[in-house]
RNA sequence: AGCGGGAUUGUGUAAAGGUAGCACAGCGGACUCUGACUCCGUAUGUGAGGGUUCGAAUCCUUCUCCCGCUGCCA
């Protein structure tokens, strides 16, 4: 973090650069006369462990962490998990390895919400003896049915239970004498409150259901409004930063804080969740996605999970820069995912190594190069980093060049190969002019042709004319491999597939994926994938990534890419500022 | 309808009464052994009306539009 983003935590609260609306509530909580004045802030990230991490979780994940770091505070990794209904284990290892991989870290403050049960309970008796919580026996359906309605406020004939009668029932609930949806414990509120949350919501439910850590010890679980607020006063949380649809919650988190008997006050400040163009973010539509199989997997390369743009290509640095530069505030957001793209081009730029690779290949045959001759050429790794070296590739009469570098009838400022066009530089080798094409009996450009200057080896002329065509990107054809290669589109084509009276699944992109095999790459390629098969934990790390000149970025499939079968993803094209 | 939020250019986000800025996208150009990168330039914005003020995105007021909330989910 630079130097000016340092807020002070004494003295008059102070605006700094790159400062929101979150930082400034905390600045004003620090500052002489604020709720915590002089105090070292905590905060906490609290996924529940029922799916996998996606981007909206990484906002929050910077959101958390960001600020507990910004403000010399702590941030602790806490798994919410009071519904064992929904949870398993499986997903706590994933989500830890998500977390990892980006970069934060939560030391040794790594809990589960479960571990407070025994907690949870002793509050809520105490509530019941204070006359703010009673045992209701309305079915789940008489519940609903006397919920009330804007205007009309609920009802719960079991309101005035005498406190004794409360803690006995409450106590046999916990031992099990009672079914499912039988009885719940309820907050004494409000049942006339405009806001729902507030008409006595339900704070204990009855599941007879091994929880993935506590087994069955318990059949009766807290809701997450009441546990919530409790957690996060045990474990000293200053600021208990959560998204926007829980605003309408805060009154009751506030309720449980005044009216338990804990040891905190936790402030809790809530901001707009991530949205992006072209796609889903909600576990439940991610999750409909895998289940009816439209896409692989929770890592299918199209998913916005961690998992999937990690298998995609994506860095944890881009990720962490998106998720800064997007900003915190609570209006709605769609953020465009071309966005994402520059944040990952711009690392990738500076940090992927320089190989060439042609995608839909035809042959290119240097008529004037001999037979059987073979020569090696030195190519840079990146010329932003000199530093990064070079590598060495092979030139012969026989390559491989990419289909749209060669148009019979070109288009206007086309400055590729064409006959009679202009003088093209083979990328690090020589120069060509295109003499023609070979064409099958369906008019299919099987081969091109060109003339190379002897005199330009390198790609340099040796009159030092200007070369007025492009420089293509090629592979030598006695020396290379094949590969396949998966290019992907947005998985949806609608730009808001949440929008209303939309079905999402109607609005997939049917070409989210197409599948190219029989490219060619660089016969280097075949070492760094037999290395890679080496690597012991492929899929919780970056696969090798490349530049594939003037194509895009790629990196190797960390589950099908192998020695013997190379696979790359394409993690996100070049820019093209070439109009057609 | 009741409660709670929100509205600054195409997108996202700053500006706490004093030059409406930044990033991405767009457009134009320079440079280039990647039509990339880099660099330079450029158009587009305070939801609407009233008021306070020397001065309003910001304060007051009326209105409009948008989002969330009636799980024994989180």
């Amino acid at each position: 973090m630079s130097e000016e983003n340092k807020v002070i935590a004494a003295g008059e609260p102070e605006r700094t650069e790159g400062s929101n609306f979150i930082d400034n509530f905390i600045t004003e909580d620090l500052a002489p006369g604020g709720q915590y004045e002089g105090m070292t802030i905590h905060t906490r990230f609290p996924p529940e462990p029922n799916g996998y991490l996606h981007i909206g979780h990484c906002k929050a994940l910077c959101i958390d962490f960001g600020t507990a770091e910004k403000f010399g505070g702590l941030c602790n990794l806490r798994m919410d998990d009071t519904n064992p209904t929904k949870e398993d284990e499986e997903f706590v290892g994933a989500i830890q390895q998500d977390i990892h991989w980006l970069g934060f870290d939560w030391g040794d403050r790594f809990f589960f919400g479960s571990d407070y049960f025994e907690e949870d309970y002793r509050q809520a008796v105490l509530l019941i003896k204070k006359g703010l919580a009673y045992v209701c026996q309305l079915t789940p359906e008489e519940f609903k049915a006397n919920r009330g309605d804007i205007g009309i406020p609920a009802v719960s004939p079991y309101r005035d239970r005498p406190i004794e009668e409360s803690l006995d029932l409450f106590q046999r609930m916990r031992a099990g004498e009672f079914p499912n949806g039988a009885m719940t414990l309820r907050a004494k509120i409000d049942l006339a409150s405009g806001n729902f949350n507030m008409r006595d919501p339900v704070i204990y439910r009855i599941n007879h259901m091994s929880h993935h850590r506590q087994g069955s010890k318990w059949c009766i679980y807290p809701m997450y409004d009441f546990a919530h607020p409790i957690q996060d006063a045990l474990e000293g949380i200053t600021h208990s930063l959560c998204s926007l649809e829980f605003e309408a919650h805060r009154p009751l988190y506030n309720w449980v804080i005044e009216h338990c008997e804990l040891p905190a006050h936790p402030r809790q400040i809530e901001f707009a969740r991530l949205g992006i163009d072209h796609t889903v973010m909600s576990k439940r539509k991610l999750r409909a996605l895998v289940e009816e199989g439209r896409v692989s997997g929770w890592d299918d390369p199209r998913m916005p999970t961690l998992c999937g743009l990690r298998r995609r290509g994506y860095t944890a640095a881009s990720i962490r820069n998106f998720c800064e530069r997007i900003g915190v505030a609570k209006s709605p957001n769609v953020v465009e995912f071309g966005f994402l793209e520059h944040c990952l081009r711009e690392d990738l730029n500076a940090t992927a190594e320089r190989t060439m690779a042609v995608l839909r290949p035809v042959k290119l045959t240097v008529t004037n190069y001999p037979e059987g001759q073979s020569e090696v050429f030195q190519v840079e790794n990146n010329p932003t980093d000199p530093a990064q070296g070079t590598h060495e590739i092979t030139f012969s009469r026989h390559l491989w060049m990419e289909a749209d570098d060669f148009m019979e009838q070109p288009i206007p400022k086309y400055k590729r190969l064409y006959p009679d066009g202009p003088e093209c530089r083979l990328k690090g080798a020589y120069l060509v002019k295109c003499t023609g094409c070979v064409k099958d009996e369906n008019g299919h450009v099987t081969e091109v042709l060109c003339e190379y200057d002897p005199n330009s080896r390198g790609g340099d002329p040796a009159d030092g004319r200007k070369v007025k065509g492009a420089t293509l990107h090629w592979v030598d054809a006695e020396n290379c491999l094949d590969a396949e290669v998966r290019l992907y589109d947005n998985l949806f084509s609608d730009a808001q597939p949440d929008g209303p009276d939309k079905n999402f699944l109607d609005c997939l992109n049917p070409d989210s994926l197409s599948i190219l095999t029989g490219c060619k790459v660089e016969k280097g390629m075949a070492a760094v994938a037999a290395e890679f098969d080496k690597r012991e934990n492929r899929t919780g790390t970056n696969a090798p990534t490349f530049q594939f000149m003037r194509t895009g970025y790629f990196c190797m499939d960390n589950r099908d890419c192998s020695a013997d079968h190379l696979v790359f993803n394409r993690s996100v094209s070049l820019k093209d500022s070439f109009k057609k």
